[in-house]
DNA sequence: TGTTGACTTAAAGTGCACTTGAAGTTATAT
DNA sequence: ATATAACTTCAAGTGCACTTTAAGTCAACA
C-alpha cells in the first residue's frame, strides 16, 4: 500500500514531457511501441517511467532504428530475458550501421568545410584568380 | 582546337560511375540539379566533369541538404559570381544545421553504446542481479 | 534481319513517418 | 449554464525522394 502519489500524465502533458505531438504518440501506440494506461472514461493517461522509456526509444530512434525495428524490440523486450541475445544482436547491427553512416557523414562535412573555405578565401581574394573547386580540394590533399 | 578524346557517358554508365540509377539522374535532372548533354538523336550523354559535380552535390545532399535546397544552390551558381554571398550563407546555415544534428546523434549512440555494453553484462551476469537500465546508467553518470 | 537491351517521356506508385480532418465526448473555467 | 479546450476514433492526406510502369524509339550484334 501508500504507492501514493505518482505523477501522472495527460496525452497532451506527455507529448510536451517528451517533445512529441499527441497525433504522434496516437501513432506510436498503434505501431506497439507505447501501451499506456486509461482512465475508467477512457482517455489515456502516461507515468513517470513511461517519460524514460519513450526517450530511450527516441534515442534508439535517432541512432537510425525505424519504427518497425522498434516495434521488433519492444516486442522482444515484451517476451522477457530470454530474448536478450535477439536485441542485442539488433543493437548490435544498428550500432554498426551507425557507424557506416557517421563516418561517411563525416567525410561530406569535410567536403562542406572545403567549399566553405574555398568561397570565403574566394571572397577575400586569397586564392588564385580562377582556380577552381577541384584544384584548391588538391592543394589540400583531399580527393572527391 | 585538339579538345579531343573527352570520355564521354551514357546515363547507364554514368549512374554506375556516381553510384546511382538511371531514373535517379532523370528525376535530379528534372529538379534541376543536372543538365547533361543531348546526341542528335535525343539521347544524353554527360562528361568527366559531370562526375564531379554530381558527387559534390552527393556530398551536400548527405551534409542534409534538401533537393530544393541543391536546387537553390545549383540556381545560384548558374548566376555567377554575385550570388556568392548567398551560396556561402546557405552553406554556412546547413553546416551549422548539421553540426547540431551531429551532437545529438552522438549522444544517441553514448545511449546505443551503454545499452549494448547493459546487455553484455546482464549476459554475463557481471551486473547486479536485478539492476535496470536507468540505475545502470546512473553509475556511469550518464543522463536520459 | 531480327531480337535484345538501353534508351526516351510522362504519369502513377511506393515507403516512411507522421499530420490532418471529421465527428463526437468530456473536463474545466467563467 | 455554456463555451472552449482537450480528449476520443478512424480514415485520409502530406512531403520527401525516389521507383516503377507503360508505350514507344533506337543501336549493336549474331
Amino acid at each position: 500500500m501508500a504507492t501514493a502519489t505518482e505523477k501522472i500524465y495527460s496525452i497532451g502533458d506527455f507529448a510536451k514531457a517528451v517533445g512529441l505531438t499527441a497525433p504522434t504518440l496516437r501513432y506510436y501506440e498503434n505501431e506497439g511501441l507505447i501501451e499506456p494506461h486509461r482512465h475508467a472514461n477512457g482517455r489515456r493517461y502516461y507515468e513517470e517511467s513511461d517519460v524514460n522509456w519513450v526517450k530511450f526509444l527516441l534515442h534508439l530512434k535517432g541512432t537510425g532504428m525505424s519504427i518497425s525495428e522498434l516495434k521488433q524490440y519492444v516486442v522482444w523486450r515484451a517476451e522477457g530475458d530470454a530474448t536478450i541475445p535477439q536485441r542485442l544482436e539488433l543493437l548490435k547491427q544498428v550500432k554498426a550501421d551507425f557507424l557506416v553512416q557517421f563516418n561517411e557523414v563525416q567525410h561530406h562535412l569535410q567536403i562542406l568545410n572545403d567549399k566553405i573555405n574555398w568561397y570565403e578565401e574566394k571572397e577575400t581574394g586569397i586564392t588564385t584568380d580562377n582556380e577552381n573547386f577541384a584544384s584548391y580540394l588538391q592543394r589540400f590533399g583531399h580527393h572527391e
